[in-house]
DNA sequence: CCAGGCCGCCTTGTATACAAGAACGGCGAT
DNA sequence: ATCGCCGTTCTTGTATACAAGGCGGCCTGG
């Protein structure tokens, strides 16, 4: 995916750290939890510690690794309920992404997301889950530049990058690929017809189903330590509970 | 000059430069379009060039500053369209947090939300803004907080503290903070009432209301250039036109 | 007089050296 | 033998030195 970056020697060394640690995090060369060590960081990637400390920095702010002070930095393992509350965030901007895109695409987008939706169909039969998270992604990014809101892509991008490494431990689970695709189906079809309330219900739907089944396996699997961020931003979170009171409301299916 | 933050000999230099930027940014001591030289900031903070980098880039992974490869860094000025953009997608999260605050709210918060709404009247009366802004921060801090969901909090309030540089400018219009005020009476009763829909509905119009006077405000004023923010994300932006084809759909004042 | 190119200064980007706090292991005391 | 204290060592945080690129001014040519 960043092959479109290669050609360019002339970026700044931190720039290069960033992008090759947050591919390995996204890919899951680097698992949550994982200690990043500076020192080592700049002989792996052949600098100083200089950019390397640029780069966790921008990585930290993007909430891909925690730092903590004096004590380095981890890639960031998320919760279940922090990673439930950030799909309930999400779920709602993709939803905005969908309504702004039923009544502000262009007729060459629609076209393009169309056949974008249509060519997940062969990696469907296939069962080839990579291949098919790869144009799942665009598909969800397509929505989000239709939106023509430039911030609301952006930002509702960094939430998708954020829960990347948990995503794709859940693409195998069988059936969910069907399931997606007719999910993204409906979708389509009502971005097509110009429908923005429907577009954005059926997405965020969508969208809480992956909650579901994530939450579900992270459960299972043993459940990630329930830790809040609690970065370096001084502001206090509210005192009291901070799970939700009723995790994501759609009915997801169990494992 | 930066008396406030001397008490606490404990925190790291890079996280006092941070935060005394970001109070001369939010508190209008530094406008948008400012330079933001690291040699003078150094001097100004009496640390090395090291922390004060370090704050930069965090403020800059905020969005408060820009960092132009080679070229610096500037106080961020965000041009009318994208200050629309990003009113677009805040009044949706701040929607989001009334209805989670109506459902979620625990009789304690919702008694301080009613309280917090109730202190603003005075100075309602008085005509004293800055004072009314205050209270009003931490009465849509109280929803957020409300909405118990931590991740929403945080990041709610990192839009909202981005343009806030620009907020303080429109608090000055007559007349705004009565209907302001009348404003956050029908979201305390909705919200009070456990109403969700119309919470979220009421919440949304009262951002994007102040989104339209800000938009023409900042329009009649003079503008600001119409920049893309183009930051150091290399994942390019969709290729086509970026601004939404129709601006916040709540009619707004005019004046 | 104006335009274009060249040169030098000033700024940022990177490397390295130094200081200070934290984890870990060893040693002693109970 | 176990627990706690202390010192070592490794790590991060900060300062400073060095390199490279951009911008402005100046000079020269038309």
């Amino acid at each position: 995916m960043a092959e479109d970056a290669v050609q360019n020697g002339r970026q700044r060394l931190a720039d290069r750290v960033r992008l090759g640690l947050e591919r390995e995090i996204v890919t899951g060369d680097l698992t949550p939890g994982t200690r990043l060590d500076e020192t080592r960081l700049a002989e792996r990637y052949e600098v100083s510690r200089t950019p390397v400390r640029e780069a966790l920095m921008q990585l930290a702010a993007s909430g891909l690794i925690e730092m903590r002070p004096r004590q380095g930095a981890l890639v960031a393992a998320i919760g279940t309920f922090q990673l439930a509350e950030m799909f309930e965030v999400m779920s709602e901007l993709e939803a905005l992404c969908a309504r702004l895109a039923a009544r502000r695409m262009t007729p060459a987008e629609r076209d393009d997301l169309a056949a974008l939706h249509e060519a997940c169909a062969p990696y469907l039969a296939s069962g080839d889950a990579d291949a098919y998270y790869e144009l799942n992604l665009r598909f969800h990014e397509a929505i989000y530049a239709g939106s023509h809101n430039a911030f609301l892509e952006q930002e509702t991008r960094k939430i998708r990058l954020r829960v990347s490494p948990y995503r794709r431990m859940q693409l195998h689970r069988p059936g969910r690929l069907a399931d997606s695709h007719a999910e993204h189906g409906r979708v389509v079809a009502a971005i097509l017809a110009g429908d923005q309330e429907l577009a954005g219900r059926l997405l965020k739907d969508h969208v809480a189903i992956q909650s579901g089944t994530f939450v579900d396996f992270l459960a299972t699997v043993g459940g990630l330590p329930d830790r809040r961020p609690g970065s370096a931003r001084p502001g206090r979170a509210h005192p009291g509970s901070a799970r939700p009171d009723q995790p994501p409301k759609t009915r997801h299916r169990t494992g």
